[in-house]
DNA sequence: GCCCGCTGTTTATCGCGTAAACAGCCGGGC
DNA sequence: GCCCGGCTGTTTACGCGATAAACAGCGGGC
């Protein structure tokens, strides 16, 4: 994405207005892939499928994206962009530090929930550089974070390692919550669910388990990390330890 | 895995020992996939790669393995299960609860940066059950882990909670590490990593880049982790909302 | 010694990603 | 008004991967 423009002075080749027939372009498609991607998942996303859902043969999707990984990154940029446009995020309407990585947190959460198949892919795919990390992935966000963070009042070493520890929980958290999710609902794939009566072995794991329905369970769980990610903020590190110096390792 | 057997009472078709000519079996697939994919990443996971790596024909596969998602499902198992043979995870010998965490998450981090290129399938593969999920995955240590908690005087309640927690603090910690991982000595795949040059933009980002030596990051998970723990309390729910009993859902 | 079942091999099919040749359309220059 | 180059979508073609199905050697129980 992000394409250097091979042949670079090109007006629109037929404009966004007009005739409007041209059905396809890079952004319709990403759109597109997303979307197939939440109705059907992902493991069904092949460029034929994807070009009959556009009303189109699969070749056609290659004269706009580079191939099926380059269409892929595109998928999760798109996704994580949204985040710029969630309306409670608002970059600057933030009242303190923790109030930021709040909505921060919740926006990213909404995301994760609203395309919860094209997650997976937002925390597996390469990071672009080894500090642009899942699940912010954004240069943008990241800057605003270590920014908010020093203008807390953290030191530059603190802020990242806010940010360190704020990815790493929010990762895990968010990933956890959306497979769970795909076990309940997922439209295709269905995997083996163990079912309860398994559990007869296993009598401690019955207090994760007080109601008895597999749904009970994993909406106890959605709960209880959801109110685990109220308080994110507070697993933040305090500096302790004077940084061993020479020990022998 | 753990197959039913269809044709039950076979006493092991040619013995363990004898002939010894007997090259396929499941344990030895399941492995060399292991070794496969540490080698030379899942993506070159292929059927017929993985039997020539065995000296075999892929179709020989299939008469040990149903197909390739159960082997990709044996893979995760078979990498998981390492844990229990850690001799610093020693279940057994631990002194308090913190101690015990620690061990875990340690010896899930050595699994984790031993098969780099298996864990990001530990984090994404569904789960079998809502709550027995990555990175742990199963359930005996799953119950241990409760166990310990309860012993040490945590509510049923708190003892999930802090499953909950660690679990995935853990899971994005590692997830983090291994991609960052990656991208530093990607075997095969080596993506485009935004080189440092295209930094020049972003000053702050200038402070994340300490942390690019494994020792560091060792440093920073252990930091990491002894923080989550100390503040584990603070994470553990509080009652705030009475349970909803008759509530039309 | 013969036959069966097990294990690995060969052959075949289908779907996928993608390169390459092809074709309709449209707007600009004459 | 007409022609042409370029852009967009289509068709054709290839190689590979997963997997079903037919096939073949081998070794042990009768």
């Amino acid at each position: 994405m992000t394409e250097p423009e091979p042949s670079a002075a090109v007006p629109f080749t037929g404009g966004s207005s007009g005739s409007g027939r041209s059905a396809l372009d890079q952004r319709r498609i990403i759109d597109a892939a997303v979307r197939f991607i939440d109705e059907h998942g992902l493991r069904m996303l092949t460029m034929q499928r994807l070009g009959a859902y556009l009303g189109v043969e699969g070749m056609a999707l290659y004269r706009h994206v580079p191939g099926r990984e380059a269409l892929l990154d595109g998928v999760v940029e798109s996704v994580v962009d949204e985040l710029f446009g969630d309306p409670d995020v608002h970059l600057e309407a933030h009242a303190g530090w923790v109030d930021y990585l709040q909505r921060l947190a919740h926006g990213l959460r909404r995301i994760a929930l609203a395309h919860p198949e094209v997650f997976p892919l937002v925390a597996t795919r390469p990071p672009a550089a080894p500090w642009v990390r899942p699940p912010l992935r954004s240069l943008r966000w990241i800057e605003s974070l270590l920014e908010v963070m020093t203008e807390a009042g953290f030191s530059d070493e603190n802020a990242a390692a806010v940010y360190r520890a704020f990815s790493s929980f929010l990762l895990g958290y968010l990933l956890l919550e959306v497979s769970g999710r795909g076990v309940e609902t997922g439209p295709v794939e269905e995997p083996d669910v163990m079912p309860m009566e398994d559990l007869a072995g296993y009598p401690i794991l019955q207090r994760l388990e007080p109601h008895l329905s597999v749904d009970a369970a994993a909406q106890d769980f959605e709960e209880a990390l959801e109110a685990l990610l109220d308080r994110v903020a507070l697993l933040l590190p305090r500096r302790r330890r004077p940084p061993r110096l020479t020990e022998g390792k």
